[in-house]
DNA sequence: AGCACGCCGACT
DNA sequence: GTCGGCGTGCTC
């Protein structure tokens, strides 16, 4: 009898394809072994997922598995269950959420390699090429080794040369091989990942009485699931975590900890191993190949008590799980936008579930989404809201000019004769100006990106923020031909010189992605800052994400406001987290002082983050959101489709709404519309607002259409990591 | 994503 | 004529 293994590939697929297993790799064809497969021309890497006996309907015409590649599945079956259902939620490719679980020893990698033959070097002496082809074989006349399909790309302006290759192969002029690339090898230096050991520590059953963690721990002493969402100020807040983690780990579990991309990871690692011994195994983005797979081995050695890490380390390998932590619930590096697009909160709680483990997602200020469905589903662990926030002065401004009020302006100079030092908080980069046509008005866009330039004076010159694209700012009106005028804006630029007219003579630093560009240099102005030779410090938020991010005895927020105006509902939430994150840099010291400056001193979200009061926000935010009809109160997703070629993607688009508009009369379809910005790097962006009332219904229509729509599309989820999680326990 | 196929303008 | 760019469709 003959099986078949189904198999998916890290492509951007959402497919699953069926083959033949040959006889001779019976026994190792089993679901989460890695295959190689013919897929078209080509041989792909993919994983099988299923084995079944259950030929495939006759309109396929199934070809048979080249090689399964491994004895022993990598993961356990679970572990696949966890990644369909998250491929599912998400519509992303399974296979791509399975090729990021691999650790780096097991992805397959091909190197391709382009060779000139004899033919090819005579008949580029002989001038017998077209433009493209002679330039290929100039570089590969060069390097007798060969090169690279990317590196020959690059070289010759960006074009794919994929299909060039492939003509020139077939006309004798190159010879391209495909060799597998040599897998990293482990063991670097001792203790790249922080080797795990043994947890040494007694956790004493301690006698507690009942207190608002009472059902997280009762989940964890029965041995069983559930999904928690924990409230609170950072203090008991962590200790409350402290004591989770202990509690698992000293029941023999594993604890998975996942925490935002901005945190300070060097510091994060140091202390773990303070706190639990030196059994912590860390992930982040900023790893080598070598550091990720000394961690990976690390893990499968099965001695270690703990992983930590940012959003991938959702896929890490950590033996019996039993605690999934996700620190920072609010923080949007959770979500990851490219292919393949999934959010790590759910996922976390999609995970714990598989394995039968607790998550708890923790924050001192929530998402709106995760608080109402927490609340809803009664898993909301609240540990209070702690004290006000005191010493924050809003003031009304609602001019540019000047761009430091007189108010900020006296506390600014006050606070510089005592010898303090500030930081003050703009949201743009750059000058930040109007730029425009005095004649016309016409505003001066990028001519690939669809989005108005903005001028940096340092350089005098306009910049995309996008595609980071500069133009020279050029007199004349490209409309009309009319003198271009420059206003002056709030971009960081902007603030700074007005600082250097205002308090001559002192020194002022910036710190955004054009001023601080390279770690170095960062590291440089941050160490100047805090010895307070640079007493004036204008930032972006980039400032919040550094490691070893400066305190301030006073900092400022200009135009908080300008966040409101996204067209994105989450805009107050944004503005709330903001504010609030930016004001957390003013130092611990007693008569450390905070300055609001914006035009909407009422508006809930900055008012309540001058309180520290996320209730208040809260409150303010919900009403908004039950009256729009925007999540949690109702179910949304955004689909946006790419392309080069407007027309194709406007017939797709109608294709889509079509399609989608069939599926029923629940479903609310908004677009399509272009997306805010129209156009990046020359890809054309058109976008579509789903809206329900039930999540399913959504499902329900993406799944019968977006397979139809031959076009690159990415959909992005209303965020809602409690979603469906009844009984709440597991 | 890659890769082939097939259609169109621009050059030896 | 035919080369090479580019849009379209398919992969068990």
């Amino acid at each position: 009898m003959t099986l078949f293994a189904q198999v998916v590939f890290p492509l951007p697929l959402d497919q699953v394809f069926t083959y033949a297993v040959p006889e001779a790799s019976r026994d190792k064809a089993r679901p989460g072994a890695r295959v190689l497969a013919p897929l078209g021309p080509r041989r792909e890497k993919g994983f099988i997922v299923e084995v079944t006996a259950e030929p495939p309907g006759a309109s396929i015409k199934v070809k048979p598995l080249l090689e399964v590649l491994d004895d022993r599945p990598f993961r356990e079956e679970r572990f696949l269950e966890f990644t369909r259902r998250l491929a599912a939620e998400f519509h992303c490719s399974w296979g791509e959420l399975l090729q990021a679980s691999l650790p780096p020893s097991l992805t397959l990698r091909t190197k391709t390699s382009a060779v000139l033959t004899g033919l090819g070097r005579e008949r580029l002496e002989a001038k017998g090429l077209g433009p493209r082809e002679r330039a290929v074989a100039a570089l590969l006349a060069e390097a007798p080794k060969g090169r690279s399909p990317v590196f020959l790309r690059r070289k010759t302006g960006g074009k794919d040369v994929s299909g060039l290759l492939g003509r020139m192969e077939k006309k004798g002029l190159v010879r391209v091989t495909a060799a597998p690339a040599p897998a990293p090898r482990g063991g670097g230096g001792p203790d790249a990942a922080g080797r795990p050991v043994q947890l040494g520590l007694a956790f004493p059953e301690a006698a507690r009485e009942a207190g608002p963690l009472a059902p997280v721990e009762a989940a964890l002493a029965g041995g069983r699931g559930g999904a928690f969402l924990l409230v609170g100020p950072e203090e008991p807040r962590r200790a409350a975590v402290r004591t989770l983690v202990r509690q698992a780990v000293g029941a023999g579990g594993r604890v998975l900890w996942l925490f935002p991309e901005v945190a300070p990871t060097a510091g994060l690692a140091a202390e773990f191993k303070e706190a639990y011994g030196r059994a912590a195994v860390v992930f982040h983005g900023r790893m080598t190949e070598k550091q990720k797979e000394d961690a990976w081995r690390a893990l499968r050695s099965g001695r270690a008590g703990l992983v930590a890490g940012t959003r991938s380390a959702l896929f890490a390998e950590t033996g019996p799980l039993r605690l999934v932590v996700v620190d920072g619930e609010q923080d949007d590096s959770y979500v990851q936008a490219e292919s393949p697009g999934y959010d790590a909160r759910r996922g976390a709680v999609l995970r714990a579930r598989s394995e039968g483990a607790v998550a708890v997602l923790t924050s001192s200020r929530p998402t709106v989404e995760a608080f109402a469905e927490a609340a809803r589903a009664g898993a909301l662990i609240d540990l209070g809201s702690g004290p006000p926030r005191d010493g924050v002065t809003v003031v009304e401004h609602a001019r540019d000019v000047p761009l430091v009020s007189a108010e900020l302006g006296r506390r600014l100079r006050a606070n510089l004769a005592r010898g303090g030092s500030a930081i003050l908080f703009t949201n743009r980069r750059g000058y930040a100006a109007q730029v425009a046509c005095a004649g016309c008005g016409t505003v001066p866009r990028c001519p690939r990106c669809d989005i108005a330039l903005v001028y940096h004076k340092a350089e005098g010159r306009l910049v995309c923020h996008y595609c980071n694209e500069a133009v020279e700012v050029s007199r004349a009106c490209a409309a009309c031909g009319g003198g271009i005028a420059v206003r002056r804006g709030a971009g960081t630029q902007a603030v700074e010189e007005e600082l250097g007219r205002l308090f001559p003579g002192v020194r002022t630093g910036r710190f955004d992605a054009d001023a601080a560009g390279d770690p170095e240099s960062r590291r440089k102005l941050l160490a100047e800052f805090g010895r307070g030779r640079v007493p004036l410090l204008v930032a972006t938020r980039l400032l919040v994400h550094q490691p070893d991010a400066p305190k301030a005895g006073l900092v400022a927020v200009l135009r908080p406001e300008a966040i409101l105006g996204f067209s994105d509902y989450r805009a107050g939430q944004k503005t709330f987290e903001t504010v609030s994150a930016l004001l957390d840099v003013r130092s611990d010291e007693s008569g450390a002082e905070a300055v609001i400056q914006t035009a909407a001193p009422a508006h809930f979200s900055i008012a309540a983050a001058a309180a520290g009061d996320f209730r208040a926000f809260y409150e303010g935010e919900a009403a908004f959101r039950r009256v729009m009809g925007y999540p949690p109160f109702a179910h949304l997703a955004e689909v946006v489709l790419q392309g080069r070629d407007v027309r194709a993607l406007g017939r797709r688009s109608r294709e889509l709404r079509a399609l989608l508009q069939g599926a029923g009369p629940e479903l609310e379809v908004l677009g399509p519309a272009f997306a805010p910005v129209a156009r990046i790097k020359d890809l054309s962006r058109v976008q579509f607002v789903l809206k329900a009332a039930e999540r399913a219904a959504i499902d329900r229509a993406l799944d019968a259409s977006l397979p139809k729509i031959p076009l690159r599309k990415t959909v992005t989820f209303s965020y809602s990591p409690f979603d469906g999680v009844k009984p709440l326990i597991f």
